[in-house]
DNA sequence: CAATTATTCAATAAAGTTATTGAATATATT
DNA sequence: AATATATTCAATAACTTTATTGAATAATTG
């Protein structure tokens, strides 16, 4: 084999890896599989795309071995085919967060109108939890909380916060934690609490974050 | 600002510099200015491309704050904007030479036909210089040995390696290393010295990834 | 200031990617 | 066996990306 058609084979192949991950939709899904497998029909409507189009982005990912599938029944439940799927993830979340004005300025832009000004990184919750008492509230839904979820953290869905404000520990400061970084239930939690006079606010990263640092994790059968 | 259009906005810079990465050229580019920055000339001789190509592709490199431009007299050095655009890089790579079958086998082959059948982690390489007297060749160029080098390490560019052989240290093991897991000076070091019937073993890794994990080197200035 | 050199720009044609349809497939239920 | 359901497939049109030209720009040298 030729020097150059080494260097060809091989980096057409990881290009064509990244291309397989660069699109908006399919970012979207990583972060979406990150919280366990799902179904096309379930990834088609948290991403807020027909079917047939959400299965063709699967296709691509599949293809590139980014996904893998299980069938059970008329359903194909799509998971991440590897750990380091969500690494390239997050790598390349980091890069862009703190490289890209553009992205700076609309997360700033959005958590401002929701009043959720500030936030806390995982190394700043492990802190705060071996000093003073936090409560931990895990505002996704309650099957991404039963697969996994931070130690304490108690599971308020988003959609059943207003009316489970009332039972939260009085007088302690409140971290809200969601699916990552640009997962919105966080903020909007973190505004609705805020306007009751609760003090909180945001992790920065989500649960997906949390367990690939190998801090331990609860889960519920 | 609307969930969606929040959501639509973030995935999409991120998908856009995922874009700015995913060509087979501008990755060969992340590997070459890991080694320092470049000439657009320089660039596009390594990668073998027209001058214009390689323009264009810099381009959108640098669209994307992938890379940055310093201007001395009419030339433009690029450089990487941010090592972690290097770390990306490196959690792509993992995941293909992992992953990919393909690209896994045209290491393999490509390694086999130059005699080069094992490699040598990083980590494996720290072991053996605790332990026994290995002598680490260089086989990049020289101006990329004096911009940083593993400590201990000779200088024995590629073009020059075959009539410096005698001079080896007799007896020891050699460890080769170059650019990176893709720059195939090590693999046809090792061929040359093997066939000579001295134990060579090339490493893994290049002098880029030494560097990223922190620990020392020497420059010559 | 004319000539040289390194880089970028602009136009173009070819190739690749994407969303939208509606039909096809394959499994489960009645 | 017929129906229902989840997913995939195939065709298409709009859009984007790419390599190749040759010209334009901008800094340096003679």
């Amino acid at each position: 084999m030729e020097k150059r058609e080494f260097k060809e084979k091989v980096y057409s192949e990881l290009a064509s890896l990244t291309k397989a991950l660069a699109h908006p939709f399919r970012l979207q899904i990583i972060d979406l599989l990150a919280q366990g497998s799902r179904s096309v029909e379930e990834i088609a409507a948290q991403v807020d795309i027909s079917i047939a189009n959400a299965s063709q982005h699967l296709q691509v990912m599949k293809g590139a071995n980014l996904v893998s599938i299980q069938k059970e029944g008329h359903y194909v439940h799509y998971r991440l085919a590897d750990e380091r799927v969500y690494t390239v993830w997050q790598s390349l979340r980091e890069l862009g967060i703190d490289r890209l004005a553009q992205i700076e300025r609309t997360l700033k832009d959005f958590r401002e109108e929701k009043n959720s000004f500030q936030s806390l990184s995982i190394d700043q919750l492990l802190e705060k939890i071996s000093e003073e008492g936090v409560v931990i509230l895990d505002v996704r839904p309650e099957k991404e909380f039963k697969a996994g979820h931070i130690p304490q953290a108690l599971s308020v869905p988003m959609e059943k916060l207003a009316q489970k404000i009332a039972d939260l520990p009085a007088g302690k400061e409140v971290v809200v934690y969601c699916r990552g970084p640009f997962c919105v239930f966080a903020d909007e939690a973190v505004g609705l609490l805020t306007g009751q006079g609760i003090r909180a606010i945001r992790l920065e990263e989500g649960f997906p974050d949390w367990k690939s640092r190998n801090l331990p994790f609860q889960t519920i059968s």
